[in-house]
DNA sequence: TTACATCACAGAGTATACTCTGTGGATTGC
DNA sequence: GCAATCCACAGAGTATACTCTGTGATGTAA
């Protein structure tokens, strides 16, 4: 899978989860301590996160990192 | 969590579950396309990994993500 | 001893993760 | 109309992820 790809899915799932929680990029950064432009960065898939940006947005939107990584598990 | 304890967190568990595969640095280097100096790295905890290192590494290890990352969730 | 495997580590370079400031478009509500 | 919210996006800067080459230490086996 290139990493291209891997941002994608990775932006369309963040994207998913945030507006699940009817949060907006804003709230979502200050939570996490993540910059919102950066937020907006990794939902439209141009970049990709660290572990510890994982970690943090996980911790943030209230879910378990598997869950955040989701679209990357089989039988998940 | 600090991103130094995250990355130390990550580099035991990974060298954990590199030796009980038996295979060595260079030979996870090869298979996961990451540079053998570069798994060094992650294991003695001084560089954290992006998702796509935490896939490839997932992938050649023959292992799920959220077994990688278990050290960071709950109830694994 | 020699040779080989494995690894730590330094040093230098490139790519990219991440921050910050600002602009502007598209809503929505007053 | 105006104000406020939400977001895309540009541009510039800093931090760090990642590669590559090389050296040396350790252990093990021929």
């Amino acid at each position: 899978m290139g990493e291209e790809l891997i941002a994608k899915k990775f932006g369309l799932h963040l994207r998913a989860l945030r507006e699940a929680k009817g949060i907006s990029q804003e709230k979502l950064g200050l939570t996490s301590d993540i910059h919102p432009t950066y937020v907006s960065l990794l939902e439209r898939g141009i970049n990709q996160p660290t572990l510890s940006t994982i970690i943090a947005l996980s911790k943030s939107l209230g879910i378990e990192i598997d869950e955040l990584l989701s679209p990357f598990i089989r039988n998940k």
